[in-house]
DNA sequence: CTACCGGACAAACCTATGTATAGGTCGCGC
DNA sequence: GCGCGACCTATACATAGGTTTGTCCGGTAG
């Protein structure tokens, strides 16, 4: 939280969203790219599937303006592909001759969008504006479950154990009868997890653990 | 000694999926019927959009299967109204002249699927099947988690804000502070609470509340 | 008026949780 | 071998959590 952005140019806000483009079309290109920008937004624009693969993704709230008919790979192609590297950017698909059968693959598959050309601006911003919104928000989610995840990983095998069956609501005794251990160690390994995770309480501990998605036994909430 | 509010479940045939069409053409009614009887589905088909609004919603898993033109209103309209009404039947839409932007308005609005005439037979059995999976999988959530909210519903409305206290972190005397209280009378309310809320430990109790979404102070998880 | 209920509190008592101090064993890397 | 970290335990003490029994008050339904 105690760095301060290193912004090289402009004031880049701390969340300048940036909207990434692939076409092969370089006169479409152009022009997305000055849609966007005159209403203030970053772009980058690629030829190519192959182009944006090889770019890292952004750090930014972002999403992706495709056109379904790429050289090589189809833009359906580059969404798998996206998705199979864990990378959940949402997509807005521009297509000349899509059929109902395509659109509903792509929006199945978690586009957010899908115009047809020619594409209205209003309608192209439109899309944008909400696909940033959406990216935003889970990268918000995402970052607050990643602060977690670490410090979880950063417990041994044996706090990980205790976690899991204190965070269930097991008593520390319980837990000891669970794991074969004594009630004095349970408590130990407990401040330990309090610390190490950060929880000012148990329900801290509880809520993380459900950030996480952690909860074998029986711990679901009932009917 | 037991004073759990025993949920009153009428256990209905244990989880009978059924199909609602609801088609003008009544020979397109009749082969959706066979169609989905031949693989062993309950089906109940209607003529228009207004005669499906006056049956009562379905209480077992089931899905929509919507010819977008209806006599009368759209299925859109349909769909809106049923949103309206709080009823979140998966919806499959079925179309003899659809086009792109009205299958992407009907994927945006939460269509599970899109298909046009003439539908492949296996197609729409895919689709449904997937439907009733997505309405199983909804109802039960929604199952437990009304059943926790009728519990909370069951709270006074002291018993609520000590609830919403203890469960997000603090300790009886700063939940006493926070409200003007003894901690004693903080203690006693907690245990009324807990009988109540049918929670055996305190991680249930957070457990609850994060299902009910209940969680202004500063109770949200951290980075 | 009276009975009842929800709210608030108290003393007494018990259990659960948390921490400090003070150990002990093991296995691993240098 | 030595140090280190994980794992495990014990004693002792302090604080938090939770129940029981009983008291008091105010509203309100009968």
């Amino acid at each position: 939280m105690t760095d301060l952005p290193k912004a090289a140019t402009a004031r880049t806000s701390v969340d300048d969203a940036i909207v990434l483009i692939v076409d092969d079309d370089p006169s479409m290109r152009r022009a997305l790219t000055n849609l966007f920008q005159s209403v203030g937004l970053r772009v980058e624009a690629f030829g190519s599937a192959a182009e944006i693969m090889e770019a890292k993704p952004p750090a930014v709230p972002s999403c992706l303006v495709l056109d379904i008919r790429l050289p090589g790979s189809s833009g359906f192609d580059l969404q798998s592909d996206l998705a199979k590297a864990n990378i959940h950017t949402p997509i807005i698909f521009i297509t000349g001759h899509g059929d109902i059968p395509m659109t509903v693959r792509a929006m199945k598959s978690g586009a957010i969008d899908f115009l047809t050309k020619p594409v209205r601006d209003q309608d192209m911003l439109d899309a944008v504006q909400a696909a940033i919104e959406r990216d935003r928000r889970r990268r918000n989610i995402e970052e607050s479950v990643a602060g977690v995840r670490s410090r979880f990983e950063g417990l041994s095998a044996r706090q990980r154990d205790i976690l899991i069956l204190v965070a269930s609501g097991l008593m520390n005794k319980q837990v000891a009868a669970e794991l074969g251990l004594a009630e004095i160690t349970v408590k130990i390994y407990r401040g330990q997890i309090m610390r190490k995770m950060g929880a000012k309480s148990l329900a801290d501990l509880v809520r993380m653990v459900e950030a996480l998605g952690i909860s074998r036994p029986g711990g679901k909430v009932q009917t």
